[in-house]
DNA sequence: CGTGCTATTTATAATCG
DNA sequence: TCGATTATAAATAGCAC
Protein backbone atom coordinates (compact mmCIF):
# COMPACT_ATOMS: atom_id res chain seq x y z
CA UNK A 1 0.00 0.00 0.00
CA UNK A 2 0.86 3.69 -0.31
CA UNK A 3 3.05 5.16 2.09
CA UNK A 4 3.09 2.99 4.94
CA UNK A 5 2.18 -0.65 4.62
CA UNK A 6 -0.95 -1.95 6.45
CA UNK A 7 -0.50 -5.14 8.23
CA UNK A 8 -3.59 -7.64 7.23
CA UNK A 9 -4.97 -7.18 10.25
CA UNK A 10 -8.14 -6.05 12.09
CA UNK A 11 -7.83 -2.02 12.33
CA UNK A 12 -7.79 -1.33 15.99
CA UNK A 13 -8.18 2.43 15.22
CA UNK A 14 -12.16 3.63 14.83
CA UNK A 15 -11.18 6.52 12.36
CA UNK A 16 -8.67 4.58 10.59
CA UNK A 17 -10.87 1.56 9.86
CA UNK A 18 -13.86 3.75 8.94
CA UNK A 19 -11.50 5.70 6.67
CA UNK A 20 -10.64 2.32 5.27
CA UNK A 21 -14.07 0.79 4.75
CA UNK A 22 -14.82 4.18 2.68
CA UNK A 23 -12.13 4.42 0.35
CA UNK A 24 -11.99 0.47 -0.21
CA UNK A 25 -15.34 -0.95 -0.66
CA UNK A 26 -16.40 1.57 -3.77
CA UNK A 27 -12.87 0.16 -5.39
CA UNK A 28 -14.29 -3.13 -4.36
CA UNK A 29 -17.31 -2.95 -6.11
CA UNK A 30 -15.57 -1.12 -9.66
CA UNK A 31 -13.67 -4.43 -9.38
CA UNK A 32 -16.54 -6.95 -9.78
CA UNK A 33 -18.65 -4.63 -11.55
CA UNK A 34 -15.83 -4.36 -14.17
CA UNK A 35 -15.14 -8.20 -14.56
CA UNK A 36 -18.90 -8.56 -14.58
CA UNK A 37 -19.12 -6.86 -17.50
CA UNK A 38 -15.68 -7.67 -19.61
CA UNK A 39 -16.10 -11.45 -19.27
CA UNK A 40 -20.01 -11.11 -19.23
CA UNK A 41 -20.56 -13.36 -16.03
CA UNK A 42 -23.03 -13.79 -13.31
CA UNK A 43 -21.47 -12.18 -9.85
CA UNK A 44 -22.72 -11.00 -6.69
CA UNK A 45 -21.50 -9.05 -4.02
CA UNK A 46 -22.94 -8.46 -0.14
CA UNK A 47 -20.38 -6.65 2.42
CA UNK A 48 -22.02 -5.51 5.82
CA UNK A 49 -20.80 -1.38 6.51
CA UNK A 50 -20.49 -0.77 10.39
CA UNK A 51 -23.68 1.02 11.61
CA UNK A 52 -25.63 0.30 8.72
CA UNK A 53 -28.93 -2.04 8.71
CA UNK A 54 -29.00 -2.76 5.06
CA UNK A 55 -25.28 -4.21 3.34
CA UNK A 56 -24.15 -3.40 0.25
CA UNK A 57 -24.91 -5.08 -2.37
CA UNK A 58 -23.79 -5.47 -6.07
CA UNK A 59 -25.31 -5.93 -8.07
CA UNK A 60 -28.78 -4.50 -7.91
CA UNK A 61 -32.22 -7.01 -7.80
CA UNK A 62 -32.66 -6.13 -11.64
CA UNK A 63 -29.08 -6.25 -12.91
CA UNK A 64 -28.94 -9.80 -11.12
CA UNK A 65 -32.61 -10.83 -12.55
CA UNK A 66 -31.03 -9.72 -15.59
CA UNK A 67 -27.90 -12.00 -15.54
CA UNK A 68 -29.32 -14.84 -14.02
CA UNK A 69 -32.04 -14.69 -17.27
CA UNK A 70 -28.98 -15.27 -19.15
CA UNK A 71 -28.52 -18.84 -18.07
CA UNK A 72 -32.28 -19.79 -19.36
CA UNK A 73 -31.56 -18.02 -22.61
CA UNK A 74 -28.84 -20.74 -22.96
CA UNK A 75 -29.51 -23.33 -26.32
CA UNK A 76 -31.55 -26.10 -25.07
CA UNK A 77 -28.97 -28.81 -25.45
CA UNK A 78 -26.59 -27.22 -22.97
CA UNK A 79 -29.55 -26.57 -20.17
CA UNK A 80 -30.54 -30.53 -21.44
CA UNK A 81 -26.63 -32.00 -20.70
CA UNK A 82 -27.12 -30.36 -16.68
CA UNK A 83 -30.06 -32.21 -16.44
CA UNK A 84 -28.71 -35.45 -16.80
CA UNK A 85 -26.74 -35.02 -13.63
CA UNK A 86 -28.54 -34.97 -10.62
CA UNK A 87 -26.45 -37.26 -7.89
CA UNK A 88 -23.94 -34.08 -8.15
CA UNK A 89 -25.87 -31.61 -6.66
CA UNK A 90 -27.10 -34.45 -3.72
CA UNK A 91 -23.27 -35.58 -3.63
CA UNK A 92 -22.35 -31.32 -3.37
CA UNK A 93 -24.64 -31.06 0.06
CA UNK A 94 -22.85 -33.43 1.34
CA UNK A 95 -19.37 -32.75 1.41
CA UNK A 96 -20.41 -28.75 2.04
CA UNK A 97 -18.39 -28.66 4.78
CA UNK A 98 -15.04 -29.92 2.94
CA UNK A 99 -15.63 -27.21 0.54
CA UNK A 100 -12.94 -24.15 1.07
CA UNK A 101 -12.22 -21.22 -1.42
CA UNK A 102 -11.14 -22.71 -5.07
CA UNK A 103 -10.72 -26.53 -4.35
CA UNK A 104 -14.80 -27.06 -5.44
CA UNK A 105 -15.85 -30.28 -6.86
CA UNK A 106 -16.14 -29.84 -10.29
CA UNK A 107 -19.22 -32.00 -10.73
CA UNK A 108 -22.34 -31.10 -13.04
CA UNK A 109 -24.89 -30.18 -11.12
CA UNK A 110 -27.69 -27.14 -12.12
CA UNK A 111 -26.16 -24.02 -11.30
CA UNK A 112 -29.12 -22.13 -10.44
CA UNK A 113 -29.83 -24.55 -7.70
CA UNK A 114 -26.45 -23.60 -6.29
CA UNK A 115 -26.12 -20.04 -6.57
CA UNK A 116 -29.80 -20.01 -4.64
CA UNK A 117 -29.43 -22.67 -2.21
CA UNK A 118 -25.74 -21.82 -1.45
CA UNK A 119 -26.41 -18.14 -0.65
CA UNK A 120 -29.52 -19.57 1.20
CA UNK A 121 -27.81 -22.31 3.40
CA UNK A 122 -23.82 -21.41 2.84
CA UNK A 123 -23.97 -19.49 6.76
CA UNK A 124 -25.86 -22.04 8.66
CA UNK A 125 -26.62 -25.42 6.97
CA UNK A 126 -28.83 -27.16 8.57
CA UNK A 127 -28.48 -26.42 12.32
CA UNK A 128 -30.14 -22.72 12.92
CA UNK A 129 -28.50 -23.70 16.58
CA UNK A 130 -27.89 -19.94 16.98
CA UNK A 131 -30.88 -18.18 15.73
CA UNK A 132 -32.84 -15.98 17.61
CA UNK A 133 -36.57 -16.67 18.19
CA UNK A 134 -37.59 -13.61 16.16
CA UNK A 135 -34.85 -14.86 13.42
CA UNK A 136 -36.54 -17.90 13.42
CA UNK A 137 -39.91 -17.36 13.43
CA UNK A 138 -39.99 -14.99 10.32
CA UNK A 139 -37.02 -17.19 8.88
CA UNK A 140 -40.21 -19.99 8.50
CA UNK A 141 -42.74 -17.72 7.01
CA UNK A 142 -40.22 -16.65 4.56
CA UNK A 143 -39.38 -20.17 3.83
CA UNK A 144 -43.08 -21.46 3.81
CA UNK A 145 -43.86 -18.86 1.08
CA UNK A 146 -41.54 -20.28 -0.94
CA UNK A 147 -42.18 -23.45 -0.76
CA UNK A 148 -45.26 -22.75 -1.77
CA UNK A 149 -44.25 -20.72 -4.34
CA UNK A 150 -42.36 -23.79 -5.65
CA UNK A 151 -45.15 -25.86 -5.02
CA UNK A 152 -47.70 -23.57 -6.83
CA UNK A 153 -45.35 -24.20 -9.43
CA UNK A 154 -45.02 -27.88 -9.71
CA UNK A 155 -48.80 -27.95 -9.95
CA UNK A 156 -49.16 -26.06 -12.96
CA UNK A 157 -46.76 -28.89 -14.30
CA UNK A 158 -48.60 -31.88 -13.24
CA UNK A 159 -45.87 -32.76 -10.40
CA UNK A 160 -47.28 -31.50 -7.23
CA UNK A 161 -46.90 -34.58 -5.34
CA UNK A 162 -43.39 -34.75 -6.07
CA UNK B 1 -5.04 -0.38 -17.48
CA UNK B 2 -1.54 -1.28 -17.84
CA UNK B 3 -0.37 -0.91 -21.33
CA UNK B 4 -3.36 -0.38 -23.39
CA UNK B 5 -6.50 0.68 -21.80
CA UNK B 6 -9.67 -1.58 -22.50
CA UNK B 7 -12.77 -0.40 -22.72
CA UNK B 8 -15.53 -1.49 -19.93
CA UNK B 9 -17.29 -3.88 -22.36
CA UNK B 10 -17.22 -7.17 -22.89
CA UNK B 11 -14.42 -8.89 -24.95
CA UNK B 12 -14.97 -10.07 -27.55
CA UNK B 13 -11.79 -12.15 -28.15
CA UNK B 14 -12.25 -15.99 -25.95
CA UNK B 15 -8.57 -15.81 -25.40
CA UNK B 16 -8.30 -12.80 -24.01
CA UNK B 17 -11.46 -12.75 -22.06
CA UNK B 18 -10.26 -15.88 -20.18
CA UNK B 19 -6.59 -14.43 -19.66
CA UNK B 20 -8.85 -11.36 -17.66
CA UNK B 21 -10.72 -13.47 -15.71
CA UNK B 22 -7.63 -15.64 -14.58
CA UNK B 23 -5.90 -12.79 -13.82
CA UNK B 24 -8.77 -10.41 -12.61
CA UNK B 25 -10.52 -13.19 -9.97
CA UNK B 26 -8.03 -13.65 -8.02
CA UNK B 27 -6.90 -9.80 -7.18
CA UNK B 28 -10.63 -9.75 -6.35
CA UNK B 29 -10.57 -12.13 -4.02
CA UNK B 30 -7.98 -10.69 -2.21
CA UNK B 31 -9.47 -6.93 -2.30
CA UNK B 32 -12.77 -8.82 -0.19
CA UNK B 33 -11.00 -10.65 2.11
CA UNK B 34 -8.87 -7.61 2.84
CA UNK B 35 -11.53 -5.43 3.82
CA UNK B 36 -13.69 -8.30 5.70
CA UNK B 37 -10.02 -8.36 7.53
CA UNK B 38 -9.12 -5.10 7.62
CA UNK B 39 -12.64 -3.74 8.84
CA UNK B 40 -13.61 -6.97 10.72
CA UNK B 41 -16.83 -6.92 8.84
CA UNK B 42 -19.25 -10.43 7.28
CA UNK B 43 -18.94 -10.09 3.66
CA UNK B 44 -19.31 -12.68 0.81
CA UNK B 45 -18.47 -13.10 -2.96
CA UNK B 46 -19.38 -15.04 -5.71
CA UNK B 47 -18.46 -15.22 -9.12
CA UNK B 48 -19.51 -17.77 -11.90
CA UNK B 49 -16.51 -18.34 -14.39
CA UNK B 50 -17.37 -19.91 -17.55
CA UNK B 51 -17.09 -23.41 -18.00
CA UNK B 52 -16.75 -24.03 -14.31
CA UNK B 53 -19.79 -25.88 -12.80
CA UNK B 54 -19.29 -24.30 -9.48
CA UNK B 55 -18.81 -20.52 -8.64
CA UNK B 56 -15.42 -19.19 -7.31
CA UNK B 57 -17.46 -18.28 -3.53
CA UNK B 58 -15.70 -16.09 -0.61
CA UNK B 59 -14.86 -17.05 2.10
CA UNK B 60 -15.59 -20.49 2.80
CA UNK B 61 -18.44 -22.09 4.30
CA UNK B 62 -16.35 -21.75 7.37
CA UNK B 63 -15.17 -18.53 7.71
CA UNK B 64 -18.61 -17.22 6.69
CA UNK B 65 -20.02 -19.14 9.68
CA UNK B 66 -17.60 -17.33 12.08
CA UNK B 67 -18.16 -13.85 10.44
CA UNK B 68 -22.16 -14.50 10.97
CA UNK B 69 -21.68 -15.86 14.66
CA UNK B 70 -20.22 -11.99 15.65
CA UNK B 71 -23.58 -10.90 15.30
CA UNK B 72 -25.03 -13.18 17.92
CA UNK B 73 -22.32 -11.80 19.95
CA UNK B 74 -23.59 -8.27 20.06
CA UNK B 75 -24.64 -7.31 23.58
CA UNK B 76 -28.38 -8.17 24.25
CA UNK B 77 -29.48 -4.77 24.19
CA UNK B 78 -28.72 -4.03 20.81
CA UNK B 79 -30.03 -7.54 19.72
CA UNK B 80 -33.67 -6.39 21.87
CA UNK B 81 -33.34 -3.39 20.09
CA UNK B 82 -33.44 -5.03 16.50
CA UNK B 83 -36.24 -7.31 17.40
CA UNK B 84 -38.55 -4.44 18.35
CA UNK B 85 -38.98 -3.43 15.24
CA UNK B 86 -40.33 -6.24 13.06
CA UNK B 87 -42.20 -4.46 10.71
CA UNK B 88 -39.73 -3.41 9.19
CA UNK B 89 -38.90 -6.52 7.64
CA UNK B 90 -42.22 -7.17 5.80
CA UNK B 91 -42.00 -3.68 4.49
CA UNK B 92 -39.00 -4.41 2.87
CA UNK B 93 -40.16 -7.16 0.87
CA UNK B 94 -42.89 -4.95 -0.70
CA UNK B 95 -40.31 -2.82 -1.58
CA UNK B 96 -37.81 -5.17 -2.57
CA UNK B 97 -38.50 -4.56 -6.53
CA UNK B 98 -37.39 -0.91 -6.47
CA UNK B 99 -34.54 -1.56 -4.18
CA UNK B 100 -31.26 -0.51 -5.81
CA UNK B 101 -27.51 -0.24 -5.05
CA UNK B 102 -26.65 1.76 -1.93
CA UNK B 103 -30.17 3.62 -1.87
CA UNK B 104 -30.83 0.97 1.05
CA UNK B 105 -33.89 1.77 3.17
CA UNK B 106 -32.22 2.36 6.38
CA UNK B 107 -35.08 0.69 8.94
CA UNK B 108 -34.41 -1.31 11.57
CA UNK B 109 -34.96 -5.00 10.73
CA UNK B 110 -33.04 -7.69 11.29
CA UNK B 111 -30.08 -8.20 9.86
CA UNK B 112 -29.86 -11.47 9.89
CA UNK B 113 -33.04 -12.07 8.36
CA UNK B 114 -32.18 -10.02 5.61
CA UNK B 115 -28.74 -11.59 4.69
CA UNK B 116 -30.04 -14.88 4.54
CA UNK B 117 -33.68 -14.24 3.13
CA UNK B 118 -32.46 -11.72 1.05
CA UNK B 119 -29.98 -13.57 -0.80
CA UNK B 120 -32.49 -16.40 -1.22
CA UNK B 121 -34.90 -14.48 -3.10
CA UNK B 122 -33.40 -11.67 -4.69
CA UNK B 123 -33.25 -13.31 -7.81
CA UNK B 124 -36.34 -14.25 -7.98
CA UNK B 125 -39.61 -12.83 -5.66
CA UNK B 126 -42.08 -15.18 -5.46
CA UNK B 127 -42.59 -16.50 -9.16
CA UNK B 128 -40.54 -19.49 -9.63
CA UNK B 129 -42.12 -18.77 -13.33
CA UNK B 130 -38.73 -19.30 -15.27
CA UNK B 131 -37.17 -22.04 -13.52
CA UNK B 132 -37.27 -25.59 -14.87
CA UNK B 133 -38.20 -28.77 -13.43
CA UNK B 134 -35.85 -30.09 -12.58
CA UNK B 135 -34.74 -26.82 -10.53
CA UNK B 136 -37.92 -26.82 -9.05
CA UNK B 137 -37.87 -30.30 -8.09
CA UNK B 138 -34.28 -30.04 -6.13
CA UNK B 139 -35.46 -26.60 -4.92
CA UNK B 140 -38.17 -27.90 -3.06
CA UNK B 141 -36.34 -30.42 -1.67
CA UNK B 142 -33.95 -27.93 -0.12
CA UNK B 143 -36.37 -25.41 0.63
CA UNK B 144 -38.39 -28.49 3.01
CA UNK B 145 -35.26 -29.54 4.31
CA UNK B 146 -34.68 -26.03 5.84
CA UNK B 147 -37.82 -25.63 7.16
CA UNK B 148 -37.48 -28.65 8.88
CA UNK B 149 -34.57 -27.81 10.70
CA UNK B 150 -36.28 -24.58 11.29
CA UNK B 151 -38.85 -26.22 12.39
CA UNK B 152 -36.88 -28.62 15.00
CA UNK B 153 -35.58 -25.86 16.38
CA UNK B 154 -38.54 -23.94 17.21
CA UNK B 155 -39.82 -27.23 19.03
CA UNK B 156 -37.12 -26.81 20.89
CA UNK B 157 -38.15 -24.15 22.44
CA UNK B 158 -41.95 -24.77 22.62
CA UNK B 159 -43.12 -22.98 19.76
CA UNK B 160 -43.62 -25.64 16.98
CA UNK B 161 -47.29 -24.03 16.17
CA UNK B 162 -46.47 -20.85 15.43
C1' DC C 1 -15.39 14.24 11.15
C1' DG C 2 -14.74 14.52 6.21
C1' DT C 3 -12.16 16.13 1.82
C1' DG C 4 -8.38 16.31 -1.20
C1' DC C 5 -3.58 15.45 -2.28
C1' DT C 6 0.40 12.65 -3.26
C1' DA C 7 3.75 9.11 -2.66
C1' DT C 8 3.68 4.44 -3.16
C1' DT C 9 2.03 -0.07 -3.64
C1' DT C 10 -1.00 -3.07 -6.38
C1' DA C 11 -3.21 -4.77 -10.18
C1' DT C 12 -2.98 -6.00 -14.67
C1' DA C 13 -2.90 -5.63 -20.42
C1' DA C 14 0.20 -6.62 -23.56
C1' DT C 15 3.97 -9.15 -24.82
C1' DC C 16 7.21 -12.87 -25.02
C1' DG C 17 8.95 -17.86 -24.76
C1' DT D 1 -2.88 -22.28 -24.31
C1' DC D 2 -0.05 -21.06 -20.43
C1' DG D 3 3.22 -18.92 -17.31
C1' DA D 4 6.64 -15.15 -16.67
C1' DT D 5 7.90 -10.36 -17.61
C1' DT D 6 7.21 -5.56 -18.22
C1' DA D 7 5.16 -1.20 -18.71
C1' DT D 8 1.35 1.30 -17.12
C1' DA D 9 -2.96 2.38 -14.95
C1' DA D 10 -5.52 2.09 -10.53
C1' DA D 11 -6.04 1.93 -5.82
C1' DT D 12 -5.06 3.74 -1.59
C1' DA D 13 -2.39 4.99 3.38
C1' DG D 14 -0.94 8.78 5.43
C1' DC D 15 -1.23 13.49 5.90
C1' DA D 16 -2.84 18.39 5.73
C1' DC D 17 -6.76 21.09 6.48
Amino acid sequence: MPHGRVKLQWIVNNAKRRATMKKRLPGLVKKISELAILCDIPACLVVYRPDEEQPAVWPSTRETTNVVQKYYDLPESKKLKKMLDVEGFQQQQVDKEKAELFNAHRDNCDQEINLIMKQFIAHRRHSFEDLTTEVLIHLKLKVKESLKAIDTRLQKIHLGGI
